[in-house]
This record gives structure tokens, sequence and C-alpha cells, in this order.
DNA sequence: CATAGCATGTAAACAGTTACATGATTAT
DNA sequence: ATAATCATGTAACTGTTTACATGCTATG
């Protein structure tokens, strides 16, 4: 079975939001699909030059003095090719949960290490989830009438139940642990 | 700042449980720690290889009739080797939800693909859920007394709040979706 | 005039998957 | 016999990160 690229899709579905820089797209990644998916920088303008060669978007050049942005816009087959990809069924996620690996062999680490890696995860998680409540809170005043809000909320409400059960298992094991 | 393997320390740790061969550890890891971490063939052998070569673990073949097995065991500078990374906090993890990043682009898919989409992540996370519940079980019957036993089961106690979440979350999209 | 942010990219190295290749042993 | 499982590995490709390289523009 042929692997499937998924930043390349990441990088079409940004686009039909609206026609964009590579350095806008890296802002609106953080502000948009943060929780769920990440690319790194290295990956983003290649997948652009990529995906302008295989005419799945367009570029124009937008001049401000010396200075040039090149905007990118989906086109037709682009966007062909997301709804496309939009109906394959998602491969099972291969997990790798770095605390866990480190917790599972918790027996031979050296003391109190556990525990202080458990309270960075709940600090991280604490943050997650305050977040996704505020991102939510903005999506129903601002989004709540446009079509894309029902999908949109569906994946930070993930992010936060994600956040909030590990807050919970965090204390479980805070307390197993002490 | 340098980058981690993290498919060695698992390898290592593994093999601080019991020596075992390539073979042999593909099959455990399957029985331990898969909720929460995975390493494909086409790593563990030549990661086996390397680290023998490092003199973090060693070899000694063992042979049956034409057929040898390699078992390796860790030494004690594997052990070392190990016990300093289990005290490294955990790189922020970068998360990779590809349902999530197709639900987010979900108006542009075709009808009835994102309930779809959600149904068979339902499955996959009840299958998770029941496994994981099994495990517990096991655990509490068989290695209750053993050292071992809080670091293993507060991992699959994770694995289980995970999907038992994600669950919720299934019916909440169905919901909405529908 | 220094600093932060805007803007685009490349190169090297490493990680990871998939498919291939080979052959022995055990159970049916 | 034949199928499943034991057993070890390689090669090719693709994905991904990190560090590097360059230079402009606005703000204090």
């Amino acid at each position: 079975m042929a692997r499937i690229n998924k930043a390349r899709y990441a990088v079409l579905g940004l686009l039909t939001l609206e026609p964009m820089s590579g350095y806008d797209m890296q802002k609106a990644m953080h502000k948009t699909i943060n929780h769920f998916w990440s690319e790194s920088d290295g990956q983003l303008y290649p997948m652009l030059a990529k995906l302008t060669q295989e005419k799945l978007v367009t570029v124009t050049e937008e001049s401000q003095g010396a200075r040039t942005r090149k905007i990118y816009t989906i086109t037709k087959a682009g966007k062909k090719a997301l709804q496309k990809w939009l109906a394959i069924p998602a491969d099972p996620p291969s997990p790798r949960f770095e605390l866990s690996l480190k917790l599972f062999f918790g027996h031979l680490a050296p003391k109190g290490s556990n525990i202080k890696h458990i309270k960075l995860h709940q600090h991280r998680m604490q943050a997650s989830a305050d977040l996704c409540k505020q991102v939510i809170k903005h999506l129903k005043s601002e989004h709540a009438s446009d079509p894309k809000f029902t999908y949109w909320y569906l994946t930070v409400r993930s992010g936060y139940l994600n956040a909030k059960v590990q807050l919970k298992w965090c204390d479980e094991a805070l307390e197993l642990l002490k």
C-alpha cells in the first residue's frame, strides 16, 4: 500500500480558507490546526513549490518595495485532490507517547523523575485545556453562523476533552506515586 | 538542540525485562507497549545491530538445528544509558491526528464521509478501551505484587481513559452531524 | 541604530515505512 | 504437501527536523 503524504493536504486545506504566503501559513497553522496537526518550516516551503509544480496551487508575486511575497492560491485540481483525500478513511494512528514510554520503565528511573515528568505533563495539559476553552469561546462568538463552525468546534472539542482527561490521569498518577 | 532517538530506548527498555531476540521483541512490543509506542520491523533489526556495535547490548547465538536465534542482552552501559534518558523530560508531543485534520475541512468533504470516519474511529476506540480493560484485569491478577505494577498500570490506565473520552466525543460528534 | 518581526528558502542528517528476500520448522 | 509461523535482515524511498543562510522593514 502506498503511503499518503498528509502534509500536502494540510497545506491544500489551509489554502481553501484564503490565498496566502508560506509565512502566513505558518501563522495560520498555529492559529487553527495546531492542536491536532503540525508541520515544520522545512516541510512547508518545499511542499508549496512541489504543489505549484503539480498545478494544485498557483503563485502570484506581490511586491512591497524591495520585498516580495509569494501568494499561493489553490486551483480547481487542488481542491479536487483535497476532496478526494477527505473521503479516504484515516490510517490507524501509530501512537508515540514519550511520557508513557518513560513511565513504563519508571521503576528504573532516578527517584523523583517520574513525578517530575508527570507534573510537566500536567502543566502542559492545563495550558492546552485553557487554550481550547478560549478558542471555543471565540468560535462561538465569532463564527457560530459559519457552515464550518461545527467542524472546527469538533476538532477543538476533541482537544479539550483529551486535555481534561489527561489532567484527571495526572491526578490519579500523582496520588499513586507519592 | 540534538534530536534524541527514542526507538533505541524502547528497545533497551524491553531488554531490561529479559534477554530476547528481535523476533521476540516484536511480539513483546505488541503485548506491552503497543498502546503508546510502536516501532516498525525495519527499525528494529538495524537498531539491535547498532546497539550491539555501541556495546549497549551483547549478542549470543542460540542454535536449534540449522536455525539460529540471536539473543540480545542489555549491558551495564546500556542500562545506564537508559536510566539517563529516563530522567530527561519528554519532548512536547507534536500531534498528528489525521481524523481531526480531515474533520477540520469537513465542510468540503463528500456527503456522509465525515460520519463514516467518526464511526470508524468509534469502532477503533471501542476496541482499544476493551483491550485496555482486559490488560488491566490481567495486570491486577498476575502482577499486583510486582514493583513494576504501578508503572505498567498507569500507562494502560492512560490508554483506557483516552479511548473512553474519545468514545464520548464520538457520541457528541455524531449527534451534532446527523 | 538596534531589535523584533517579516519573508523565503536550502542542506544535511536522521527517522521511519514498505516491500523485498531468504529460508527453517511445526502443525494440519 | 501446504500453510502458518518462526526468524533475520536489506534496499529504496519518503518523511521530518534542525540548523543554516539571507536580507528587508517597522518600531522604539
